[in-house]
DNA sequence: GCCGTTTTCGGCCCGACTGTTTTCAGTCG
């Protein structure tokens, strides 16, 4: 089971409590822990064999208790009890927009009202008009959300939430008395997907901003408007909210809508404990006085802890190393040098010239680009002599140019089922850098994946384990294998774990990140650019490596191109050596 | 159900908007 699953349960348990009228704090405390569950980044397995499962926050004993009857037999008593008592249709219903525990509640046990098709069938009848505080205004925007309810796409992707954002805040900007426009949310957490978009203005005068915001391009529906918050939707079915608050509130308001809202719930009971109030607007003392939140840095110091950044905002151990000065150093953009994943036209579906990819690459600032282009598995991918000759041409070309950035040698080779590498290993060993990837056979069990992967970094000359799950977000789930196994077999190779930047990879993920950090396997942030476009894209790598926590030294490409070289050479001399001491087993 | 530099019991984050009311419950973030 894994860590996704118990949340999934945790929480569910917390909806039918809400449902069948548990206690408010109980239904809280199960959220929490899901939350907490599902932003781990080792599995509650491990956690309950190591007794570190105690340790975790908003995970007491019962609730250990019910996790250890989970990872058992799949369900624990007090779920199951619950799921009894309440029809199965019941909890679908709660997932419709403006639908609570109350209204969904009275439903089911008032109307007898069971499944979204049924509570279709009472707005259209008007026989939920019989129920309390229900007029005609609520049922229809009831229908209204089931019919954006079926038809929404889930969330969207970072990179285009990125986008959205940045037109809606140019668009905000450009009204007059605004002072600072933000993202905040999800997007400024920079999560993999977003649900909403939330947009912090500040400005002393608010009507012209909500104006300009609901008159935006795109804005199909205006769901609701008031003086300081503002939500709407767009064609797409995007739902956008907008807080406007004053200048002075800025910080405070940023601070509170970044979240993650238990990150939040952690830092307000944390300033009440210390006799102070935290809301959006700033931080006060018992009697009422102000004192700051125009900064989001003052709203850390009045509960004494350093910064965190944004990314760290998970309830996911954050505040606890903050109180004990461990917060990471996250690593910046500009720590990288270079990229180690980069195709050239030499790959049958990649476009760019060696040129053009030196110009950008140049633009960029980058120090060095591995050309790594596919091996012969792939369509029109180089075998042994082809490559033996763009790796001279590439040699030839980068003397010739001379400056930054370098170009390195290198190729992204196929892991084959069997986990031997598609290309001799002579044709090999003379390159700067050689990312093995597996492009084939996702379905196979775990436990062939896993020696798949193995087999393939002891072979000693694999660098870099290209985008090490094989995930593509929204639309192919990474393939099973034992992440710790591989790990393992990274760290005796000196290889790296790739975090394959493009945005629909991100691979690996953030919680991976920071097992292969654990684990002191680096992580080599890579564009996998098929366009010198995309060289753009470690950005996203960055995002996502800052969520796994890691700092510039645990990034394989933070290094100058000399010292990356030396890195590079020596794992080859280490790594060949493991391979003679295991002979027979790697070839 | 969780948690503790006020507490092992008795608290538990806080505010905005909507619709239905005529003072507020429900929902959301």
């Amino acid at each position: 089971m894994e860590n996704a699953d118990v949340a999934r349960l945790l929480s569910e348990t917390g909806d039918l409590l809400e449902l069948t009228a548990g206690n408010a704090f109980k239904v809280r405390a199960y959220r929490q822990a899901a939350q907490v569950v599902d932003t781990l980044p080792n599995p509650v397995a491990e956690l309950i064999r190591t007794g570190g499962l105690s340790e975790v926050p908003t995970i007491g004993p019962r609730i250990a208790e019910h996790i250890g009857e989970m990872l058992e037999r799949g369900d624990f008593d007090e779920h199951e009890r619950l799921a009894a008592r309440v029809p199965a249709g019941v909890l679908p219903m709660l997932a419709v927009p403006g639908l609570g525990p109350k209204t969904t509640a009275a439903l089911w046990k008032k109307l007898h009202v069971v499944g979204v098709a049924a509570l279709e069938d009472a707005c259209r009848s008007g026989r939920i008009l019989d129920l309390p505080r229900m007029g005609r205004k609520r049922a229809e925007s009831i229908l209204e959300a089931i019919g954006g309810h079926l038809a929404r796409e889930g969330r969207i992707p970072l990179h285009r939430a990125i986008a959205h954002a940045e037109r809606f805040l140019d668009i905000l900007r450009s009204v007059p008395g605004v002072v600072a426009a933000e993202a905040a949310g999800s997007v400024r957490r920079r999560r993999e997907t977003v649900g909403d978009l939330d947009l912090l203005v500040a400005t002393l005068d608010p009507d012209p901003v909500v104006r300009a915001f609901t008159k935006a391009r795109d804005v199909a529906t205006v769901l609701a408007k008031g003086p300081t918050r503002c939500t709407v939707r767009l064609k797409g079915g995007l739902q956008i909210d907008l807080r406007v608050v004053s200048p002075s509130s800025f910080g405070a308001a940023l601070h509170y809508f970044t979240g993650s809202k238990t990150h939040n719930i952690a830092l307000r009971t944390r300033a009440v404990r210390l006799g102070l109030k935290l809301n959006e607007y700033g931080v006060f003392d018992r009697r009422g006085r102000r004192l700051g939140g125009a900064r989001e840095e003052d709203v850390f110091r009045a509960v004494g802890l350093p910064f965190i950044p944004a990314e760290l905002r998970e309830g996911a151990g954050e505040i606890e190393a903050a109180e004990k000065g461990r917060l990471p150093r996250l690593l910046e953009e500009e720590d990288l040098q270079g990229d180690l994943h980069v195709h050239s036209r030499a790959s049958s579906d990649a476009r760019s010239t060696l040129p053009e990819l030196l110009a950008e690459g140049r633009r960029l600032g980058r120090g060095y680009l591995a050309i790594t282009d596919h091996s012969r598995s792939r369509p029109l991918g180089l075998d042994d002599e082809h490559l033996a000759r763009q790796a001279a041409a590439i040699r030839e070309l980068d003397r010739r140019h001379g400056g930054r950035p370098r170009l390195l040698t290198g190729v992204e080779v196929d892991i084959l089922r069997d986990g031997s590498l598609d290309l001799a290993p002579d044709a090999l060993a003379g390159l700067d850098c050689v990312v093995a990837s597996v492009h084939s056979h996702f379905k196979d069990s775990a436990a062939r994946m896993t020696d798949r992967l193995a087999t393939a970094l002891r072979s000693g000359v694999v660098h870099v384990l290209g985008h090490p799950s094989g995930r593509q977000i929204g639309h192919r789930d990474a393939y099973g294998f034992d992440l710790a196994r591989v790990l393992d077999a990274a760290r005796e190779a000196g290889a790296a774990l790739e975090l394959n930047a493009q945005p629909d990879r991100l691979d690996l993920n953030d919680k991976n990140c920071r097992l292969a950090k654990e684990a002191g396997v680096p992580v080599a942030i890579s564009s996998d650019a098929h366009l010198a476009s995309q060289l753009a894209n470690l950005r996203y790598g960055v995002f996502v490596a800052r969520r796994g926590w890691l700092e510039k030294g645990d990034v394989l490409n933070t290094l100058p191109v000399a010292e990356l070289r030396r890195r590079l050479g020596s794992r080859g001399a280490r790594s060949s050596g493991k391979t003679r001491a295991h002979k027979g087993v790697t070839t």
